[in-house]
Parts: C-alpha cells; sequence; structure tokens
DNA sequence: CGAAGAACGTCCGAGTCAAGATGTTCTGAT
DNA sequence: ATCAGAACATCTTGACTCGGACGTTCTTCG
C-alpha cells in the first residue's frame, strides 16, 4: 500500500459519496486493528454481536439481510466462527432446511471483550465531536443508511 | 442479493462503523446507478475528475495515493479508460520510467456531463438535510477522512 | 394426497482486489 | 564514471466477493 497524501492536498472535489468512503475507510482500519488482536474481522465481530443481542432468532439469509451482507459473504464468516468455536448453526426442529446460528459461550466471551475494545475505539471517534454535533451526525448517517432497496456491493 | 431489512428493525447496535459503511454503501450505489449511463465506474469518474482538475501533474503512484487507491487498482482502472479513448498515458520526456496520465478531449466531456449528473445526485442527498447540519457533516466526515497513515482496504 | 412454487443453505465460476516480485530508469554518493 | 539504492509502472499470485445455479425442504393450492 502506498503512503497516501495527507487529505487537504486536493481539496476541491470532495463530494459525499467520496468523504463517505473514505471516512468508512479510516475508521474501518482503526475497527479492523482492533478486532485483530482478538482474531477475529470486524464483520465477525459484527455477526457476533448481531448473534449475542439476538438469541438465535435468526435464519443465515434474515441475518445477512439486516446486516447488509451478502449471504454467501455470511456463509464463509460463519464458516470461519464456526471453526473458531464461537458459533453453531444449530438445526432448527421445525424446519429441516434452517440452520439458525448460535453464538457459544465461548463466542460470547470474546464478543464481549471485543466489543469493550471496540467501544473505546469507538468513544476516542465520538470525542472529536460535541454531543449535539454527534446527534447531526448519527441522524444523518442513519437517513443515509436507510432504505428498502437491495445494495449492491457490500465492502462491509 | 437478498432483500434487505429497513434499517429500525435492529437499531440497538449501531457503531458509528457500522453506519458509515452502511451510509457510504447506498450512496454509493446511487453514484453507480448515474455513472453507469455513462459507461463508466464510480471509480473511474473519480480518476477522470481528478485528472480534469489537475492537468497531467501526477504519475500513476501519486495519484493512486492522492484518491486512496491501491496502485494495482488504479492500473487496472487506467487500462479500461485508456481502452475507452478517456485517458492517455503520456511518456514524461524529462522522466522515462513516468507514464502520465492525461485525460482526452473525449474524457473531459464524459467527465463534465458525468459529474453534472452526479452533482445532481448528490444535491438530492444534501438536500435532505440544512444548511447547518450539512456543515457539522462535512466537517465531521473530513475529520474522520483525514490522516497520515494509509489506509489497508480500500474499497472506492 | 400430489404437484407447483417458494425458501433455505450451499456450491461454483467469473470478476475484483491488493501484496509482493520484476524490470527499467533515475538519483546520489563515492 | 560507477555502483547502490530508490522510484516508477507493470505483472503475478493468492485471496476475497458476489451473482447465479443447485439440492433439499416446506407450503399452498388443486
Amino acid at each position: 500500500m502506498e503512503e497516501q497524501q495527507p487529505i487537504p492536498a486536493c481539496m476541491e472535489k470532495w463530494d459525499i459519496n467520496w468523504l463517505l468512503h473514505r471516512a468508512a475507510q479510516r475508521v474501518g482500519a482503526a475497527f479492523a486493528d482492533e478486532t485483530a488482536k482478538f482474531g477475529v474481522s470486524p464483520r465477525g465481530q459484527l455477526v457476533l454481536q448481531a448473534l449475542a443481542n439476538d438469541e438465535g432468532q435468526r435464519t443465515q439469509l434474515k441475518l445477512g439481510a439486516m446486516l447488509g451482507l451478502d449471504k454467501t459473504t455470511l456463509m464463509s464468516e460463519l464458516d470461519k466462527l464456526e471453526r473458531a468455536g464461537l458459533i453453531l448453526r444449530v438445526p432448527d426442529p421445525k424446519d429441516r432446511r434452517v440452520r439458525t446460528p448460535m453464538i457459544t459461550d465461548k463466542g460470547r466471551e470474546l464478543q464481549k471483550q471485543a466489543g469493550d475494545a471496540l467501544a473505546e475505539v469507538e468513544r476516542a471517534f465520538r470525542d472529536r465531536f460535541t454531543r449535539e454535533e454527534m446527534a447531526v451526525i448519527r441522524r444523518a448517517l442513519i437517513n443515509l443508511a436507510d432504505g428498502e432497496a437491495p445494495v449492491h456491493g457490500s465492502c462491509l
């Protein structure tokens, strides 16, 4: 990877799209550094978090749709998490097609630790702004992020 | 691609990282839809825009660093643009290693049209917010996007 | 019942991305 | 002048993404 220019060098053409992607890139990198210490990807942590808060009520497809992950991408992520013993795919007695992902105790443990660490990272970002600014930012991001239509490329 | 859940279904765990990525995803998709009408990717448009505003003063490496693109990714993008006759790689008489990317008249033409169309799309997003909000959002994104350290994965 | 269609998880293949290696050219120090 | 090292563009390689196809299972309707 090349050394990136500090941003001020090219201020003329900053459109929302580029800014958003770049910001997501940066924040994502900070998150990735943190989750790497726990041996999971940010996506893995995201999945674990969802499973921890939402007790095995979701099929793999629903889970992927909720998190904005492609089904095959979620598959390989679940494979990794399962191999690491952090989740289990539990057959649904009611519907034999379904193999509900369930977080294990080990997974819950790790998720809690990683989640706390990430909260710290996130707080560092939040502290760059006032409370009022954060409220605006949050509302704006939710506004932009929300929407019914499925999205093409994920990169989550 | 699966139908995505409307966002409100899972509000508990929205961290900045996820919101940013999702927002970037959505806005990026809107931009991609628009640029597709002109036969280029958003990334292609980004490169053209940079070249149009910055008259062939950058090597490929510098250009990639400025835009946050990996050198190999930029390479293949330049290949496409060159094949489409939108740019040229001009040998630098001063330094035979360098093949400076230059936008062609055709490229400039297309960039202008696509740029106008994208400005329209962007305005639609801006109109969701007040002027004061936009100022906050813009400052916040610049704050987050800025930074010296190179970033791992691009996805731009 | 039985058949048609939908939903689930999985697999496959084309396309994309980026780290590292390579060959050429430039620069700076001896 | 020459040699070592850096910079540039390119190529190679391995991993990842994602749309689409597949087999199984469920549901609905005749």
